[in-house]
DNA sequence: GTTGGTGCAAACGCTTTGCATCCAT
DNA sequence: ATGGATGCAAAGCGTTTGCACCAAC
C-alpha cells in the first residue's frame, strides 16, 4: 500500500488513461472496505471526499476498474451491482451474510474438477465463478 | 416427465397457488431449453403458445418459480436475468460461452473446502454459488 | 362465488448518453 | 495546449405496480 500511489498512476498511464482524484477515491474506498459495496454506497463515500462527484462518474469509473481487473463485480441473489477489490492471486470471496464482510480464500479446487469434467464430458472449462456465503467468526458469536 | 402434469399441479396447490397455463408454459419452455434463457426470450416463446401473455406475467411467474426452487437464476457477467430449470440434486451449471447451452455436473468439491475453511478461519460456510464457463464439445469442433 | 392471476399501461428507478467544461498530462 | 474525464441533466429502458377483468378452484 505504501508505494501504491505511484504504481497505480503508472498503471493508468500505461493504458492511456488518466489518473484522476475520482478514480483514486473509488479505489481507496474499495481498498478500505472489508465488504463489497453497492454503487450508491460507493457514490456516497466518494462524495465525502469529493463532494461534487456525479453518479455517472462512479458508473464509468467502476466499468473501467473492472475491465482493468482491479475490481470485481459480485453477484448475490438479486443484488448484481456490488463491487470489491479484486484479490491479487487467484482467490474467491467468502461473503458473510450477516455483516457483508468479505474474506478471501486462495484454495481453489476447481482445477481438478475442470480436468475431470473435460475428460468425462468433452466440455472444456475456461473459467469459473465461485462465491461462498456463510457467517464470519464475529457474527457467529453470541452478542 | 410423464406424470409431471399432475404433480406440478399439486405442487402449486399445496402452496396455495393456482396452476395457470402461463405458469405451465414458462415451465415447459425452460424444461425444453438446453440453455438458460433471458426474460425477453422466455416472453417471446410463451407468446407463441399464449399470444396475449404480458411481460409482467413473465416477471411475476419467474419470481415465484425461483422462490419455489423450481427455477434457477443464472448470472453471467453483465447478464443477470437468465433462467434455467433447477437441477434436481445438488448440481452446478456448466455454461457454454459460445452457444449458451447449459450442462450440469453433480460433483461438488465444496464440502471439503468448506470444512477446511471453517477450521482455518472460523468462517462457517453455509452455501456456495458455483458456475463454470467454457466451450461445449460442439462449439470446440472446427466448423 | 371467491380469490388469486393476468393484461394493460402508467410509474418508477437505475443506468446510459450528450455535451459543455475542466483538468491531468 | 489538448484530449480524455467530469458534472449535469435529459433520455432510455428494463422492471415494478395499480387496477379492472378473468379464470382456476
Amino acid at each position: 500500500m505504501a508505494a501504491k500511489g505511484k504504481s497505480i498512476k503508472e498503471f493508468f498511464h500505461n493504458r492511456g488513461l488518466k489518473c484522476t482524484p475520482q478514480r483514486l477515491a473509488v479505489l481507496s474506498i474499495l481498498e478500505e472496505s472489508p465488504k463489497h459495496l453497492s454503487i450508491q454506497e460507493i457514490h456516497r463515500r466518494v462524495k465525502k471526499i469529493l463532494p461534487d462527484t456525479g453518479l455517472a462518474t462512479i458508473y464509468r469509473t467502476l466499468e473501467i476498474l473492472v475491465d482493468l481487473g482491479l475490481v470485481l463485480r459480485v453477484h448475490q441473489g438479486d443484488e448484481c451491482q456490488n463491487y470489491v477489490m479484486a484479490p491479487l492471486g487467484h482467490q474467491h470471496p467468502l461473503v458473510c451474510t450477516d455483516c457483508g464482510k468479505v474474506l478471501d480464500f486462495a484454495e481453489c479446487p476447481m482445477e481438478d474438477v475442470a480436468q475431470r469434467i473435460t475428460e468425462q464430458t468433452g466440455f472444456s472449462v475456461e473459467k469459473h465463478f465461485v462465491q461462498l456465503f456463510g457467517k464470519c467468526r464475529q457474527c457467529q458469536a453470541p452478542l
